[in-house]
RNA sequence: GCGGUUGUGGUCUAGUGGUUAGGACGGUAGCUUCCCAAGCUACCUACCCGGGUUCGAAUCCCGGCAACCGCACCA
């Protein structure tokens, strides 16, 4: 399916729009609407269900989203997510100072001002790379951080938070106080992070308000204790960065141990990406074949980052592969960062443990594009017909009832409704049009069962009294229950996936 | 940010200076005892925004906003 189809169908059905589209729209933001927010609050409750339940000690915690600018400049991201870019003044192209300088100054731009690189161009006669024309202006700083005025008198300053992770590592040491001494500790957020994207594009992939969901887990690289045998035969589709370098680009499986064995990884971080798979597989229903663990280069990612993998789905309107989620091994930075601007010490000295700053691993996932590839995926058309084989516990509408006929049966429908919700069971009435179309309805949004109220069930005399219709999406198939046995028969359909048997 | 293309009901679209702005799908109400988008009737909803040209603008011009494609960007 085209992006644009897409978005027309989920636009119809009131899944999402652009924000503030009666002013003409505002780029990069948009509102999800009552579809759209549940399917959302599912896609949010299987990852907070799946990565919390990895262990007993990882928590979920609700931080503000503005950053005092202390923090995004011990973060680096004042310095680090500022770009000087240079546009050139005859064919309007524009470039990184840093990539029209890299001939003349490999080490970078980092810390030069715009006079300076401005200089730097003029002194070593630096033509645009596009046109070849010495016609680049003085550069100006991009930096992709809303910046937020601070207080009555505005002198300071504070920022929008670009990611959710910071907030974390702020809160690392009242977690620390309050939890019981043990490492490793996970933080968990849900939350926007917001970026002042130049150019947002495609929809939910490059928005300027966005919804992550990370996980950091606070740990010592010497002692991370965890059930690898559990993950040791799984079949990862990597592609390494050296495979890369060799011109490959499709995925090789290789197993967890061998991961471990012969591709050099740390367990832990193989532990990690395995659950990372089994997540994308099994819980949002990804197939296989369209989901790549893509290691990251030296160059490609940030210097903090150790090691990184993103996970990549193959996501038809988008043209390919595109990153989702991501593995990131970010060390001791993030803590040794904070703990030298501020003065604290936020080392720490887990129970029958030598003391130490913890390094971090970071799960980040993004909301947002997962909600379009998981539409992406599952929407098929065939014919007349739109279906979408959605998992069932994510479905926005887990259970439709209807009445047959909206005069005769509707009264019992309505009951049966308020029966179930009884039970915790989100089901929704429709007594809309014809049956057929009812159908074809909850098709479309990925509602897995449909149950419908007939003549037979008000009949007292007709030996189908009491019992319903339940019509599964994908088969089409119908049975009748009975109407006690049904919220037993539906209680699975909410249910998240938890990564390992309860104990 | 740059260049190109485009902007008509909820969706897809017809209309290229004077139209009651047409259709299809959709939605709502009713009829039809009706389990997979059936049929019939009625109704609902639109010219992206702001200027200009003109007797008259959805239509032409300028600016803005937005979308799509390409470039650049995406620590």
């Amino acid at each position: 399916m085209k992006s644009e189809e897409l978005y027309a169908l989920l636009r119809r059905r009131g899944f999402l729009w652009p924000s503030a589209e009666i002013y003409g729209a505002a780029a990069g933001l948009y509102d999800y609407g009552p579809l759209g927010h549940a399917f959302k609050r599912r896609i949010e409750g299987a990852w907070a269900s799946w990565f919390l339940g990895l262990s007993e000690d990882y928590y979920r915690i609700e931080p503000a989203e503005i950053l005092p600018e202390a923090v995004v400049r011990a973060s680096g991201h004042l310095e680090n997510f500022t770009d000087p870019e240079v546009t050139c003044a005859r064919c309007h192209s524009s470039f990184r100072a840093e990539t029209v300088l890299e001939k003349v100054r490999p080490a970078g731009v980092d810390g030069l001002s715009p006079a300076e690189i401005g200089k730097l161009i003029e002194e070593n006669q630096v033509r645009c790379p596009s046109c070849g024309e010495r016609a680049l202006e003085l550069p100006r700083p991009f930096n992709l951080m809303f910046g937020l005025d601070w207080g009555a008198a505005g002198k300071e300053r504070a920022y929008l938070a670009p990611e959710t992770a910071q907030a974390s590592y702020l809160a690392f040491h009242r977690m620390w106080d309050v939890g019981r001494h043990a490492l490793p500790l996970g933080i968990a957020v849900i939350g926007h992070a917001y970026r002042n994207e130049i150019a947002p594009r495609q929809v939910l992939f490059r928005m300027r308000s966005f919804t992550q969901a990370e996980l950091q887990i606070f740990f010592d690289p010497t002692h991370f204790p965890l059930p690898f045998e559990e993950v040791a035969d799984e079949s990862l589709p990597v592609l390494r960065a050296s495979d890369r370098a060799n011109g490959l680009s499709a995925p090789r499986a290789v197993t967890a141990r061998e991961l471990v064995g012969e591709g050099g990884l740390p367990e832990f971080y193989v532990y990690h990406l395995a659950q990372e798979l089994r997540f994308f597989r099994d819980v949002l229903g990804v197939p296989p074949e369209r989901i790549r663990l893509l290691e990251k280069s030296d160059a490609e990612r940030a210097f903090y980052n150790r090691l990184q993998f993103d996970v990549e789905v193959s996501v038809e309107s988008l043209g390919g592969f595109r990153e989702i989620g991501a593995l990131h091994y970010r060390g001791d930075y993030d803590l040794t960062r904070h703990g030298t601007a501020t003065g604290k010490e936020l080392a720490v000295t887990p129970t029958n443990r030598p003391r130490l700053v913890p390094h971090v691993l970071e799960l980040t996932f993004g909301v947002d594009r997962a909600l379009w590839a998981l539409a992406d995926l599952g929407l098929e058309m065939e014919g007349e017909r739109t279906l979408w084989r959605l998992p069932a516990h994510l479905a926005p509408v887990p259970v439709a009832v209807f009445p047959l006929l909206a005069k005769p049966h509707g009264e019992a429908a309505r009951a049966l409704v308020t029966t179930l919700r009884a039970e915790g069971i989100e089901a929704q009435l429709d007594d809309s049009g014809t049956i057929g179309k009812r159908y074809a309805r909850m098709d479309e949004v990925g509602t897995p069962v449909c149950v419908t109220v007939d003549g037979e069930t008000v009949d007292p005399a007709h030996p189908n009294h009491g019992t319903v219709t339940v019509r599964a999406r994908d088969s089409k198939l119908q049975e009748r229950v009975a109407i006690p046995a049904l919220p037993a028969r539906l209680a699975r359909v909410g249910r998240f996936p938890r990564p390992r048997a309860e104990r």
